[in-house]
DNA sequence: AAGTAGAATGAACACTGTTCATTAACAGGG
DNA sequence: CCCTGTTAATGAACAGTGTTCATTCTACTT
């Protein structure tokens, strides 16, 4: 890329986004670096940090696409199934295939952390919140529609179920293999809703 | 350290290890680095490769140090329960507990990943074994002392746990603060095992 | 045509884990 | 007591990493 040469700041920014994302994908985020995308698209090291302020900001960005797609998929998902308790299974079914099916970029949305002391940016947090509503919106009906309780129920839910994806992706569930991740997530989706109705 | 002398092996790595633990436990896992170790005991880089094969391996020592912690501060915060619902929510209480008084050590626990390919070794996954075993010896009254059953549901618990906590730790529940994974883990725990029991 | 603003550049810096030829200290034999 | 292995501590060197910034060149404005 010849210097000085004005090229268009968006159409780099998202090269830059594809790149990474297919190193990513391909081969993980430790085979990732600022080099390796510059070498890509063919231009020097500096003129990334021209459009994201580090290697990290591009690891967020990615993450928000992901969790964009995610939070579609979810929503495809469990749409058209009116029972909210089979719904919520479906939910959950389709979160473990996601994190299956997106293995290496759903390893950077679970394993990216913010360097101590940072928080994360509003946007991110944003989409966070997106998929945390999505959840809470689903469990509400199970739970009398009490606002506070569905919340509570979302946020165990979500964090239990990204537990279990992320034990069987790295083979920490001793003989647990990735298929029957969704077992587990079936059979945690089912008794810990069946279990908050007790009663 | 003078050049040829001999040294107690055995205690070098012990020095290793708890001058790494030390730092890791002020600093965390990203501030660890096989130069920070050698300048605090005072010798060379290579000299720490003459006992570990790796600073992965000095991570896996550690870890296996931090989950024999972990196992014994469970066994003795739920033992003398004799109900087992409440002992496995004791548990529960317990590893949340774990994961906020330890939370560098435990972020090294459940962040740290073998390079793909790579299996855990037969001693970090015999830890691990171990605490999985723990869990479903207290989920097995709750099932008829249905093996197979004890063991999905210690799975699902496990998992789930670990979870809430690294949600919890890392800002990701929104406004869920450390304090507040307890109770979500409490409430996680119960309703399982209660929607385990219905019908 | 001259001047200026802006961005692409890549060398340089301070780090990382890992390797390995060098070298110093010890142990045993003559 | 010296000499000769053997052993292990050493730290320079290597190939990486993210990040910075003075330089340089282009494109646009005056």
């Amino acid at each position: 890329m010849a210097r000085g040469q004005k090229i268009d700041h968006q159409e780099l920014h998202t090269t830059i986004l594809n790149v990474a994302t297919q190193i990513i994908k391909d081969e993980g985020m430790k085979c990732l670096s600022i080099r390796k995308i510059a070498k890509k698209i063919g231009c020097a090291v500096g003129t990334l940090y021209n459009v994201f302020n580090s290697i990290d900001d591009i690891f967020l960005s990615i993450n928000v696409a992901t969790m964009t797609r995610l939070h579609k998929q979810l929503q495809q998902e469990a749409q058209g199934e009116p029972d909210p308790l089979a719904a919520m299974i479906l939910l959950g079914r389709g979160y473990v295939a996601f994190s299956r099916d997106n293995y290496h970029l759903w390893s950077l949305l679970v394993d990216h952390k913010m360097q101590l002391g940072r928080t994360l940016p509003e946007n991110v947090q944003g989409k966070i919140d997106d998929l945390f509503l999505l959840v809470s919106g689903m469990v509400a009906p199970l739970v009398s529609n009490d606002r506070e309780k569905a919340d509570q129920a979302a946020k165990v839910l979500w964090a239990s179920l990204h537990g279990v994806c992320s034990l069987a992706m790295s083979g920490k569930l001793d003989t647990v293999k990735a298929e029957a991740a969704d077992v587990l997530a079936e059979s945690l989706v089912r008794n810990y809703l069946l279990g908050l109705q007790v009663k």
